[in-house]
RNA sequence: GGGCGCUUAGCUCAGUUGGUUCAGAGCAUCUGGUUUACACCCAGAGGGUCAGCGGUUCGAAUCCGUUAGCGCCCA
């Protein structure tokens, strides 16, 4: 059977992956395994993948795979979001391009369109993580505006309202004036533009000619201006106290206050006051109990309450009020100014703090045990370099806006009664029977009934999901009971806020313990020249070409090689690349040896006994550091392990040892050995490069129907010999020496050597004698009593070897080396003798140190004298 | 403005309680190579005052202070 020379993933990902999919292989229900469980983030059901996705569900397929190999009931939960706003807005727009005007619509009609939307877009980028090779239980994937989720949501509201952390309150809020509806904090982004400083001068009432100047950015907000403020400490303005000033243009008059919040440094030392409009004007406006103005409407143009500019944009009054300002005379001047402006993070409208009627959690209480299980390790954040983030935030949380003013969420299951008054409660069934009580009225109908128009935010939906996608609110508890908590979260750093400090909150609030056991942030991912990845800039490669391209094994690879828990990773094509490089050498080294004609008679060479009995123990000592690096997160590390052991170790030294000569059959054991090694191999490699590995695993042996390398066991750890693994390491030496010398003086490798040996007090392992024969073709290897004349030498440690050749020496440049090597020698020593030559660090320092160094001394001592005689030799 | 973090080879980054020859890896570069598994390869080589300065210590890339540059989070 003739195997391509080049791998093509396009030939065996599709396929494996519809094998695994028919013998149901991602499927997990409880047993009596030890669960390991890993819920997807889920990603905007109407978006597609990104490289973000890419990094981060290449990680959770690694843990869940390897999981699996250990003998763990693994369970990926995937699943998407409804993600409100953008949904809406996406939505929104496509009816706008219809025609259709959103507020023509009835709120049953304009979900119909969001469903069939849904239904249209979701689930694309479930697809696309096939593409990916992810490990998922596909028949759980969950919606969090499907039934059971939906519930959850509803429940956990009911849950917390009844326990009196859900509260109705007017607050300032982020206003959305594109989207028209309240957003978190934690939605508004803040940047930094170039604006104004506009100086405005307020006459005093009663004293023509006589002003104030106040600094501000927002010319516009005079409108709605109720006082101004000065420091009480401030002497410039003491005069002015208890007097009152005219709002420029309308000439309302409002009182001059005193406030230590103003900064007698900043601008005039003279704040204008404008409680609807500005959160701390809002405060001072609450301490002086100031009337509050609102200027704006929701759409963000002036309201009738301005009086002037009515109906006009927010941004066009700015440019027509400066200009009406200075012919009036009020403006003094106007100063360039860079300051920090929030944006909306879903649609990029300048958020306008608003005052509101919302629906708010109050944090403090969830805040507490969510803060402390992450603070003791409780939950494990890796890296944890983001306790500090995660604790500064916990610290200083603020109750949270829930309520949106929109149709595509959950609806806030709240009733209202004609005299205000409201209820709770999950069903509208249940709405009215409290209604009746709470009002007396028994006859009470439910058209006197009016459920809360809003709906709540995605994250409310969101924070729930490790508890709902187990359908933990309902009573069965069969699921949740066996699944949570669960294992590893692997989410981008940029959402600790949103949703994982409030998974943790949801985890303590609603099920009394940790929803995962561990989370792993990764980076963002950036583009070579470290900007982040955005579809404006359209420096995102699309997932699905670079899949076609390099398979999506190799861009597994890829993404890992460039990603340290956390940091921000700098993408570019070499590393799938790289990633295809590595599957194409795999493959061929599969080509390799299952291409070699195996003899039951052929005896098997010492070389080859050798190289087997050394690369089990390597094999071991791996597989231990590649453990190490999983139970530290370290997954590019434990990658980074698995490709030099099967690039370096196996193929380039282990397989050069066994290969038989040209056109002869290799023996049935060491072939045997050698298949043995590669399934190890590819079991280890299995959860970074799931299909690579699938396809030679299946072809490396016979396979029963409906095996599967994906359910098999990863190979059984042991101790190992390092004794040996280090004196092979010296023969590794001698072999590169060897080849150096082939190279320097241009010999080719069909012409065999001799070598000679001076042993010296280590560095040399005759019994490895046939590994040095075979990779170097040497026609002998003997021990010798003295140097030999004339011929190339290197050592190893305190070994001399030598190779005559017929040419003769460059004498001038062995010296140069020589006294090099012994320049550095000496001076190795030297630092050496200075620290046993020092008493406190014999005194202070651990015994094993101690004894390090005079090994350290003893090695060089013995190297110099031989680097010494030979130089003599040679002059 | 407040807080946190980073700065190690041309690039991307490791360096795990200060102590094995600790200054590393991968990529890139350079030099050889039609050794029939692989040029998506093989064999080699070069390359860094561990950002600067000061301190602690027998010993510092590692700990402390400080300066500069960069980044992130929060208001």
């Amino acid at each position: 059977m003739e195997i391509a020379s080049k791998y093509d993933p396009s030939q065996t990902e599709g396929k494996w992956y519809s094998y695994w999919m028919e013998q149901g292989l991602f499927q997990s229900s409880p047993d009596e395994r030890e669960p390991y469980t890993v819920v997807i983030p889920p990603p905007n059901v109407t978006g597609v993948l990104h490289m973000g996705h890419m990094l981060n569900n290449t990680i959770q397929d690694i843990l869940v795979r390897r999981a699996r190999m250990l003998g763990k009931n693994a369970c990926w939960v995937p699943g998407t979001d409804h993600a409100s706003i953008a949904t809406e807005a996406k939505v929104v727009n496509k009816l706008r391009e219809e025609g259709i005007v959103k507020t023509s619509l009835t709120r049953d009609d304009f979900l119909k369109h969001a469903w069939a939307w849904t239904d249209k877009h979701g689930g694309i980028i479930l697809e696309q993580l096939k593409k990916l090779g992810a490990s998922c239980d596909w028949d759980r994937t969950c919606f969090t505006m499907d039934e059971v989720r939906s519930q959850g949501v509803i429940k956990a509201f009911v849950e917390l309202y009844n326990k009196g952390l859900i509260y109705r309150g007017v607050r300032m809020v982020n206003w959305d004036p594109k989207a028209l509806t309240a957003v978190s904090d934690e939605e508004v982004v803040y940047k930094e533009v170039d604006s104004k400083l506009y100086y405005l001068n307020y006459e005093v009432e009663g004293e023509p000619g006589a002003y104030v100047t106040i600094a501000t950015t927002r010319p516009e907000t005079i409108l709605g201006d109720t006082a101004v403020c000065v420091n009480p400490e401030d002497e410039r303005f003491r005069h002015l106290a208890g007097k009152r000033v005219l709002v420029p243009l309308l000439g309302r008059a409002i009182p001059i206050i005193q406030d230590s919040y103003v900064d007698m440094e900043f601008g005039t030392g003279c704040l204008k006051i404008t409680p609807a409009h500005d959160i701390n004007d809002y405060e001072i406006g609450m301490r002086h109990n100031l009337e509050s103005i609102d200027i704006l409407n929701d759409d963000g143009t002036l309201s009738e309450a301005a009086g002037l500019f009515v109906g006009q944009d927010r941004f066009a009054v700015r440019k027509d009020i400066e200009k009406a300002l200075a012919e009036s005379g009020n403006l003094l001047k106007v100063e360039p100014y860079k300051n920090k402006v929030g944006f909306s993070e879903r649609t990029d409208a300048v958020i306008e703090p608003k005052l509101s009627t919302q629906w708010f959690l109050r944090m403090g209480d969830l805040a507490k045990p969510a803060l402390d299980a992450v603070m003791s390790d409780e939950v494990q954040f890796h890296p944890p370099k983001f306790k500090n983030l995660y604790r500064h935030w916990m610290e200083n949380v603020k109750d949270w806006c829930i309520s949106r003013q929109l149709w595509w969420g959950h609806r806030i299951p709240v009733w209202y009664l004609n005299d205000g008054s409201f209820v709770v409660a999950e069903t509208e069934a249940e709405a009215l029977e409290a209604a009746r009580l709470q009002s007396g009225n028994a006859a009470l109908g439910l058209d006197a009934l009016r459920q809360d128009e809003d709906v709540l935010d995605t994250w409310a939906s969101s924070w729930l999901w490790p508890i709902t996608v187990f359908d933990g609110f309902n009573p069965d508890k069969k699921e949740i009971d066996y699944y949570y908590p669960t294992s590893d979260l692997v989410t981008g750093h940029d959402i600790i806020f949103f949703w994982v400090a409030r998974m943790i909150m949801a985890g303590y609030a609603f099920k009394g313990t940790f929803p995962f056991k561990n989370v792993y942030f990764t980076g963002m991912v950036r583009d070579k020249q470290g900007r982040k990845m955005s579809k404006s800039l359209g420096n995102s490669p699309d997932p699905l070409d670079l899949i076609a391209t390099y398979g999506a094994d190799g861009v597994r690879v890829g993404m890992l090689l460039c990603s340290p828990a956390g940091g921000d990773l700098r993408f570019d094509e070499s590393l799938p690349e790289q990633g295809r490089n590595f599957s194409n050498k795999i493959w061929n080294a599969f080509r390799l040896v299952k291409g070699w004609d195996v003899s039951e008679s052929a005896e098997q060479p010492e070389s080859a006994r050798l190289a087997i009995e050394w690369f089990g123990e390597r094999l071991q000592q791996e597989m231990a550091v590649i453990s190490d690096h999983f139970s530290k997160y370290r997954v590019s590390d434990a990658l980074m392990s698995v490709y030099t052991l099967f690039w370096d170790e196996f193929s380039n030294w282990f397989l050069e040892m066994i290969k038989p000569a040209y056109q002869q059959p290799i023996d049935a054991r060491t072939h045997a050995a050698a298949v043995a090694y590669f399934d190890d191999m590819m079991h280890l490699l299995h959860p970074f490069m799931p299909f690579i590995s699938e396809e030679i695993w299946q072809q490396l042996s016979p396979r029963k129907s409906g095996e599967s390398i994906m359910v098999s066991q990863m190979p059984a750890q042991r101790a190992f010999d390092s004794e040996l693994l280090q004196s092979f390491d010296l023969v590794k030496e001698a072999i590169q020496h060897v080849r150096t010398l082939r190279k320097n003086r241009n010999v080719p490798m069909r012409e065999a050597l001799e070598l000679k040996v001076l042993t010296g007090e280590d560095g040399y392992v005759a019994r490895y004698n046939p590994v040095l024969t075979k990779l170097v073709n040497l026609e002998s290897v003997t021990v010798v009593k003295e140097k030999e004349a004339g011929a190339e030498s290197f050592m190893v440690k305190s070994t001399e070897f030598f190779v005559p050749l017929a040419a003769t020496v460059n004498v001038e440049e062995e010296l140069e080396k020589l006294q090099a090597e012994l320049k550095y020698t000496e001076g190795f020593l030297n630092t050496v003798m200075k620290k046993l030559g020092n008493e406190r660090f014999v005194a202070g320092a651990p015994e094993q140190v101690v004894a390090n160094e005079q090994q350290k001394k003893a090695d060089a001592e013995a190297k110099i004298a031989v680097l010494k005689e030979r130089i003599a030799g040679l002059q």
